[in-house]
DNA sequence: CGAACTTGTAATGATTTTAGTTACAATGCT
DNA sequence: AGCATTGTAACTAAAATCATTACAAGTTCG
């Protein structure tokens, strides 16, 4: 019932990255702030990569964010960890009775509601940039 | 990364009861149309009952929805669902590195974000009452 | 009353997802 | 050349999800 904590650790690693952005930062060093195992980073940036958010070159540490940090949106973030981008929020059960009036017609009834909660969570998520977190992050003591 | 599917075959119970009212339907029944098991429409349904949307009676069948269904919103049913009633709806990783500013700060900053995301896709369930479902479900051929 | 039904719930199983780990080829740096 | 690092596959462990079996306890109605 839960968004993975994978998006969490996207977050913190690109805050990472923006707030080490001279040095070259090991998924090492990254796994040591997030405290999980260095494949899981690589994992995560692989994905970050693949969406355009951040630019890496094989070998070498140090991935670089592909835009400035007011340009990269949580949606964007929110988006590149997904595993599969045709996939909803909210789940629906497969195969309900056609033959029953209510099994024939729940899943249209239910799509565009959920479909617009969605949308009303992912807007909130547009609102906020990297740059806002990385401020937070480093305001506190 | 979804939200259970439990959440879609809740809403279908209460269509069902509702469209249903008139008869005594069994788990039986309801399992037909969302097509599973019985056991599992009796879980969710003693699920709606602890949170008051419905009202049953051991060994009858036919449960009774608690309140008229212009006034039981998706939101009501979507925290029915919930196993756990505190848990969030974006996980953080937990014990990232506290000797890190980022590892120190980065789960106070993305509580507030999350929690916005979060109430911004409840608010838009508490917005739609089952009485629109089921007037949209009944409306379809 | 007693047979037939029904609910509520525990226990179990199958499948999928999530997160972590090991291993290693390929690449780049010095 | 040698060392560090990435990218990725393969595997493991734990948790979540959904389905299923089993059965006690309740209800209904002849």
């Amino acid at each position: 019932m839960t968004i993975s904590s994978r998006y969490a650790v996207a977050i913190h690693i690109l805050s990472l990255l923006e707030i080490n952005k001279e040095e070259r930062i090991t998924s090492d060093f990254i796994a040591g702030s997030v405290n999980t195992n260095p494949v899981v980073i690589r994992r995560i940036i692989g994905m970050l990569g693949k969406a355009g958010l951040v630019i890496t070159n094989p070998g070498v540490a140090g991935a670089q964010l592909a835009r400035p940090i007011d340009r990269i949106t949580l949606l964007d973030v929110y988006r590149a960890v997904q595993s599969d981008p045709e996939e909803e929020l909210f789940a629906l059960h497969d195969n309900p009775n056609p033959q029953c009036p209510v099994g024939r017609n729940i899943q249209g009834a239910l799509e565009g509601t959920f479909a617009q909660a969605q949308k009303a969570m992912e807007e909130e998520l547009r609102k906020v940039t990297l740059q806002q977190i990385v401020h937070q992050v480093s305001q506190e003591p």
